[in-house]
DNA sequence: CATTTATTACGAAAGATTTCGTATAAAAAA
DNA sequence: TTTTTTATACGAAATCTTTCGTAATAAATG
């Protein structure tokens, strides 16, 4: 079989984690509509992704009843870390500062999350120096 | 044949750019060897990709002279865009607030490319009020 | 000129991911 | 109890990506 790392979800598991990210245990029918309110895709692709994603170890599942509760494992910000630092490596040659920068260029941030950048990097300055 | 978007390079795909982008017009004895320093990757597969990315649109190619020149047609900049768009849609939810302190976190970003940052959000406020 | 080397073209195998059809069985409804 | 609905299991098809083998040919070398 294919172990590739947990923490690199492909295209299909990461919109399964998303929403398992929001709602917590899920059935495969819940998982399966919300998925269908963006893109058609049938119950049995839904549930079979799932279980190539327990597989991975990337979700458990309760099997105490017949309509099983699955849940994911690993935790969102680890995995937005994982694909944010391949996407590092592999687009920006390792550069935060372009990532940002281009990040922040499209004017969508609020003032709001602007100034909790802002308290970050002084926080990040405070430890530098 | 199969046609996505040319902003959505593959891994392949994405590798040999970013050779492009360094070293500007380029054979594909000299794109082969510089993906070679990194893994061990054949002559005629490097050759297949950019024949693919010609297809796509990606790259143009000279063939003036029986060694055939590659260059990239679609920008750095724009492409990191995409990529990074689609991650932070795919993975952050849209917030770039949760995208930018993430990628900051890791303490990698030195203090001259944090006041770059801050700059930048400086010019973006700006523009705000 | 003959042989070796370098280059491109291209089909197809190999690998990975996504999708679905069908079988089976449990539960619910009639 | 019989029928219908709902759920899981699982193989396999479909699609996409990567890799390579082989053929054809041009260029370089002996």
């Amino acid at each position: 079989m294919n172990l590739k790392s947990k923490f690199k979800p492909t295209d299909a598991e990461l919109e399964i984690l998303r929403v398992l990210w929001k709602e917590g245990g899920s059935t495969v029918r819940l998982i399966n509509e919300i998925l269908n309110a963006s893109r058609e895709v049938g119950y049995t692709t839904t549930l079979k992704i799932l279980q190539i994603m327990e597989q991975k170890a990337m979700v458990k599942v309760d099997r105490s009843s017949r309509t099983h509760l699955y849940t994911a494992i690993i935790r969102e910000d680890e995995t937005q870390k994982h694909l944010l630092d391949e996407l590092l490596e592999s687009a920006f040659g390792g550069s935060a500062k372009k990532l940002v920068m281009q990040a922040l260029g499209n004017n969508k941030t609020s003032q709001k999350e602007l100034d909790e950048i802002k308290n970050l990097i002084k926080q990040l300055e405070g430890g530098k120096q």
